[in-house]
DNA sequence: AGGAGCATCAGCCGATCGGCTGATGGAGGG
DNA sequence: CCCTCCATCAGCCGATCGGCTGATGCTCCT
């Protein structure tokens, strides 16, 4: 299992990155790199028709984000593993793209050979996470998970950009056709699934989790 | 003069990254990579010593900033001229790269060829920057150039983060050992360079610029 | 000497916010 | 069918904010 050649797809918007990943993959015999992505909705398609071992995939992307895509992948039943390669170790997007079924997920400052390692690894089934990915998980698992009791709803997240924007509830209100006391209510539940206690600080955390920004 | 061979050094904190480059300039016998590092440091001790023509260089690395790096080289006199080449164009050191003695400033999303071409002009001393770049600086220098007029003094800055934690005028007070009314004065200050009307919108400008986060 | 920018402070007042309590209807899951 | 989550709305009230006007002392630069 471990000697048979790997074969891959590659997807990043950034021909460079592109272009390292190749090359890299191109040095070692046991993979074969068939083809390459520049977003998420390209990458669900040459998946399906190129049936690669591995998916590498980088979660920013302007053509379609790489957490759906993955979804996508998952949903309908693609033989192939996705590994994720992205830059941030810091991404808000870890969990949702573990969630949405990524084999694993590394950090680009990986040397060579880990992702050699990884690539292999996932295409065995197995789950890889950069150790920085792995205790940011173990933490978020630890802590009750954080489980949709703090994440916002949609109504939420646009009363939260207008307050960015220095509206007040009752331009808010206006701008989204619903009564003030309504706009004060997704506040006040805002405030309370994101821990702070006025708008000021809430914009804060938005931006820090990276909801806002 | 456009056809001696043009030396570089690459620099960016990503192996993946710096392979790419490598290989794509190995490809082309009109350049040749003398070198790579992984931070701002690394990359001024080596331009120092390799001598390259351009500097190729990203912006945001752990181990020294892109823009101290290039800082550091026009003040001891380097001969290389830097491009930057970085992941985005909402990068709010755009500016402060190029003041600091950039030649040019490229998307990493740019094709080979613009890139070929960018790397050859740089050598040549003439400025390339990335369309969305470019737009951008435009529209800054149009903008009486944000002079100082929008620069937060060090008081200021300090109420601004107490109040991203949600911190009330009067908390503010106590824990900077100042009187409410001196709050109140540095917040009118501020709301007025950053062009808001209230402290939750002060937050986020501050935290797209960079003031904070 | 004078101006600009910063940090400090005062008082007043209307506007806005945030907390509290309580309620309705629709969607989705068990 | 019941429960939960979401979105919607109401009214009350104290706390907080932001604007306005005006002032002092300091430093740096011209």
């Amino acid at each position: 299992m471990t000697d048979r050649i790997i074969t891959l797809l590659i997807v990043d918007d950034h021909p460079v990155v592109r272009d390292g990943l190749r090359g890299m993959f191109a040095s070692d015999p046991g993979f074969d790199v068939l083809g390459e992505a520049a977003g998420g909705v390209e990458a669900v398609e040459l998946a399906q028709r190129l049936d690669p071992d591995v998916v590498l995939m980088d979660l920013r992307m302007p053509a379609g984000g790489g957490v759906q895509a993955i979804a996508e992948l998952a949903r309908r039943g693609t033989r192939a593993k996705v590994l994720v390669l992205t830059t941030y170790d810091t991404d808000s997007d870890t969990i949702p793209a573990i969630e949405a079924g990524a084999t694993g997920y590394l950090l680009k400052d990986a040397p060579r050979g880990e992702l050699f390692t990884a690539v292999r690894a996932a295409a065995e089934g197995r789950t890889v996470l950069s150790p920085a990915i792995a205790s940011r998980l173990v933490s978020a698992v630890r802590n009750p998970a954080v489980p949709a009791a703090k994440v916002l709803s949609a109504r939420e997240r646009e009363v939260l950009e207008l307050v960015a924007r220095g509206t007040s509830n009752r331009e808010i209100a206006r701008e989204l056709f619903i009564s003030e006391a309504t706009v004060k209510t997704h506040l006040t539940h805002l405030y309370g699934k994101l821990g702070v206690k006025d708008r000021a600080a809430a914009v804060a955390v938005a931006y820090d989790r990276g909801i806002l920004g």
